[in-house]
DNA sequence: CGCGCGTTCGCTAGCGAACGCGCGGTGCCCTAGT
């Protein structure tokens, strides 16, 4: 009786704030989770109304929410979408660096008085203690953490402070949390589950085939083969779409090269000045700019309807990254051309950006420094004379290992009972050694993605825990005729069953295709393994 | 890891091969000096 009263409110809700007749099924289900104050995990697709799940919930419960998102011009965005309603039970406003300490304070002030509903905020500025405590006091009712996949994709290295949000829910008083995301393959939604320590959630999952998205994928011996078949593909479609590039020098080059041949184009990377990207942003949007030659820092928050095209070319590090960016192709459903350019020499590219290990000797050095005292990071910095960077990476993974612990006042100690340096230096030594494998596995199923000669929707699929009963029809090994549909029957082990290795461990089979099978494992990612070896040595048995 | 550029080597003298080295993505934050 309740869950009807919940269902009844919500569409109630969402009439009078977005004017909607209708929730979807999954929408409706995540929704009443959140009214229940249970945790949830929502992977959805942008576009299909994925913000509501946590903005109707929150005008609903008493007490403000906290909106947890990595980019501040992402946050404009959606605060100046929710303020354009001027409703109060739909008001926001933000804690950034973008705001002086008058405006931060007169932001606490207004949700505190109940005059704003959303709080807005990064991981980095939530992990100042005072600003904590702030937080705190303002009683959140709901955390929402959008675009959750960023906390396995930047977490280990790159933007630590998003691994310690677990830590920094908590010290909000850890209200019911909402984590949202449109991919996340299975081990990206334990990461995310773990990272934030939800308990029990609600998992949300919709289907992730695009039928209007036709991919393609074309192996190039040169680079001047690659042009070719990016001009061709211009020539036929004079929509918009987006061109991915690997460096920044690369989107600049073929942003001008493409403007010479008569194609008007600009380029747009993390290199250039936050005003610049803004405007390029915004004239995207506007259609102001046919052709976008960007890296991967042009995505996240691009919600443009009539993106017609995007073209990589190279090899994108993997297929989550290779997912969301051309997930962003034809959101008004109409035809929508996907093609990937790739080179084998892509492959060494992503394997210098997926890093180098730790040196041993340095770990356990900061490890026996955390011994002594705690100490914050500046310290620790002018004590060992590493990079902020490289500190970052060393100080997660001795956390990872039990051989440090954030303190009181941003200082960082061991643990009392702590494994030695040695010992610590190690294990922390081993886990980036585990990551790293696991990331490179990535890469090794994105180019056996662009080397398949089966039906790609399914591949791709496949990877991300779906399996799809027939081929997609909608890719060129479809129009080919080479896809085999893979009914997840041929293999000795069923599809999404778990198997054992005697090496690798525990494992969940994925897919099945001609006589390879891909297993995902949790200490070495993906592996593709022939079926016949597997059957006749007896490699696998089921967990 | 692998590219691309610049320098040097080697040999019948101006040019090809070989070597070496730098470069390469994603964003918060805060603070000092104009």
């Amino acid at each position: 009786m309740k869950l009807s009263t919940h269902s009844t409110t919500l569409r109630r809700a969402a009439r009078s704030l977005f004017g909607w007749t209708a929730l979807r099924p999954n929408q409706l289900a995540a929704m009443r989770a959140v009214m229940k104050r249970r945790d949830a995990l929502v992977v959805l697709p942008t576009g299909a109304g994925k913000s509501a799940i946590y903005q109707i919930p929150a005008s609903l419960i008493p007490g403000p929410t906290v909106v947890i998102s990595p980019l501040l011009a992402l946050q404009q965005d959606q605060i100046a979408a929710l303020n354009e309603r001027q409703r109060p039970e739909l008001r926001a406003v933000r804690i950034s660096s973008d705001e002086t300490p008058a405006q931060q304070a007169e932001a606490i002030a207004e949700v505190r008085a109940g005059r704003a509903e959303f709080l807005f905020i990064t991981p980095e500025a939530l992990s100042d203690p005072d600003r904590m405590a702030e937080v705190r006091s303002l009683k959140p009712a709901l955390v929402a953490v959008d675009e959750a996949h960023c906390i396995s994709a930047w977490g280990h290295d790159f933007r630590p402070d998003y691994l310690a949000l677990g830590h920094l829910i908590e010290g909000i008083g850890r209200p019911p949390v909402v984590a949202l995301t449109a991919t996340a393959s299975p081990p990206v939604r334990d990461d995310i589950v773990a990272r934030l320590r939800l308990c029990d959630p609600e998992v949300v999952v919709s289907g992730l085939d695009r039928p209007n998205l036709f991919l393609e994928v074309a192996y190039c011996p040169t680079d001047d083969y690659r042009w070719r078949r990016l001009v061709a593909l211009l020539r036929e479609d004079n929509r918009p779409g987006i061109s991915y590039v690997p460096t920044r020098r690369a989107a600049e080059e073929l942003a001008q090269r493409l403007t010479d041949a008569g194609f008007p184009s600009r380029y747009y990377h993390g290199g250039m000045p936050t005003g610049a990207r803004n405007e390029l942003h915004e004239a995207f949007l506007a259609d102001q700019v046919p052709i976008m030659v960007a890296t991967s820092a042009f995505g996240m928050g691009i919600d443009k309807p009539n993106i017609a095209w995007v073209v990589h070319m190279a090899l994108p590090d993997s297929p989550d990254s290779y997912f969301q960016e051309i997930g962003r192709a034809g959101r008004d459903g109409e035809p929508a051309r996907v093609l990937l350019l790739w080179r084998a020499e892509d492959v060494g590219l992503q394997r210098y950006f997926s890093g180098g290990l730790p040196d041993p000797n340095e770990l356990r050095d900061l490890a026996a420094l955390l011994r002594k005292q705690a100490r914050t990071r500046k310290e620790l910095r002018e004590l060992t004379g590493l990079g902020p960077r490289k500190l970052g990476q060393y100080l997660s993974l001795l956390e990872h290992v039990g051989a440090a612990e954030p303190r009181a006042k941003q200082h960082i100690a061991a643990p009392r009972y702590a494994p030695k340096p040695a010992e610590s230096g190690r294990a922390a030594l081993a886990e980036a050694e585990r990551q790293q494998t696991v990331t490179r596995s990535r890469t090794d199923m994105m180019r056996a993605f662009a080397e398949t000669t089966g039906c790609r929707g399914q591949a791709l699929l496949a990877y991300f825990g779906e399996q799809m009963g027939e081929v997609c029809g909608h890719c060129d090994n479809c129009h080919a005729g080479t896809s085999v549909a893979d009914d997840g029957a041929i293999g000795p082990f069923p599809v999404h069953s778990q198997v054992r290795h005697p090496e690798w461990g525990p494992g969940l089979v994925l897919s099945y295709e001609e006589d390879r099978m891909t297993v995902l494992f949790d200490e070495v990612g993906y592996k593709t393994l022939s079926v016949r070896v597997v059957s006749e040595q007896g490699l696998l048995t089921l967990d």
